[in-house]
DNA sequence: CGACGATTTGAATAGGATCAATGGGAGTGG
DNA sequence: CCACTCCCATTGATCCTATTCAAATCGTCG
């Protein structure tokens, strides 16, 4: 596949900066693919054969142990997946599903390491994508040991607000069922979660949330940029 | 500060294969310093002035929200700490503190982004580094969101006596208080914990535990080597 | 000896999970 | 267009895990 001629792919921050010539080998062997929802892109456990990059769609990350799964990420474009298992050359970590149709640029691992080298600017951003990865997780972990279940709803109604119009109109991206896992929680507890987020003036209608009461919503998930501020 | 000339620094793998010159140019502006335990070397939200690099002691890092505090890991030697901030130049999510008498090298974050473009070398160790401290903190929250408070102990004890002689005789570095808080549950929890385990033969004597059958608790821990196997 | 902190134990509570049942669309096929 | 089915979401009841508060014990260090 050629991809200079793909804006879509060109453009992606990832590649920025990156010579045409040195971009074109780097996509020499990649797959641009469409995939349908509820299709699992990898296993954890097996070895990378390719960097992952979301372009289109949505993709879960989860993981398995004792017969349970959790979820530990939801990724929409654009977005880089197991990258540190490309560069260690190590098996997965995570699985990956697409939770939507889903447009998906398989870029081989060789490639990667290649283009690395051969390319400052690439490595450079390489790293930086790798450190945001980093703080994604130590942000998550964070989330999870410092905050009630409660609280972690509200900091996303918050966030998702602020990321939005800031208007308090909300519109919720996936089911409730993956939010419910990707904030830590069952979904039952989820719904009931919102049920407590009532006297805060969070308003449910289906997937559309309506926040009444900023100030008390905030009063009681206390945001903290260095949780919360995924820019920082 | 000269590094070349004292070999416990030089032999840190990270620096493996660098040049000597670009090295010691590395290590100019760096210190090489020992602290009592229980000082704080840094605190979230600071902007990184230094990469940290724990050669002796041990070194806990944590993070605080509303109040309440917890432990996202300790350090042992020879382990690097913040370096995804040093990459990306951007605020501490984490602080850290002694927990022994430790001695810590500080290498200027500056020097560290200016060897990198120098030293193609240190660039990959450094690459490598930072996904190894991904993949650290993505199996910390599998272990959190995928097992109970019982599992994670009983996979801990497993880990260690792995890592050490496997012959069921273990030791335990920190006290109890900070190992709780490191497996995600409280002294008291813990306490309970070990008291749960007594039925697989987990025998406790103060900080030495004696495993007497390694079989059922693996039993009751499942281990996965996803989470648990550190050299993947 | 006395003070202090760490650890353990007990009792009460809270937060979250599980099980069960119901309501509510969306999609399918007649 | 309607009945049917299926899956998601919600609600209730109950159970379990883990936290909190309180108290007792133990060990160490001055």
């Amino acid at each position: 596949m050629r991809g200079v001629e793909i804006p879509e792919i060109r453009n992606i921050p990832l590649f920025e900066g990156m010579e045409d010539e040195s971009f074109d080998l780097m996509l020499k062997s990649s797959y641009f693919q469409r995939f349908p929802p509820q299709v699992q892109l990898i296993t954890e456990g097996d070895p990378p054969d390719f960097l992952h990059i979301v372009v289109d769609g949505a993709v879960e990350l989860f993981a398995h142990s004792n017969n349970r799964e959790t979820t530990l990420a939801i990724l929409r474009p654009v977005a880089t997946f197991i990258l540190a298992a490309v560069l260690k050359d190590a098996v997965y970590l995570m699985s990956a599903r697409t939770l939507e149709p889903s447009h998906v640029l398989m870029i081989p691992s060789e490639n990667i390491r290649a283009a690395m080298v051969r390319d400052h600017r690439f490595s450079r951003q390489i790293v930086i994508e790798l450190a945001n990865c980093y703080r994604g997780v130590v942000r998550a972990q964070k989330s999870l040991k410092l905050r009630t279940g409660v609280e972690r709803l509200a900091n996303f109604l918050i966030r998702i607000d602020a990321r939005g119009a800031g208007d308090g109109k909300v519109r919720l991206l996936e089911d409730k069922k993956k939010l419910a896992g990707l904030l830590g929680m069952t979904p039952e507890n989820l719904s009931r979660a919102f049920g407590t987020l009532k006297k805060y003036g969070v308003e449910v209608d289906g997937n559309d949330i309506t926040l009444t009461n900023l100030e008390d919503l905030k009063g009681l998930a206390k945001p903290n940029p260095l949780i919360d501020d995924r820019s920082i």
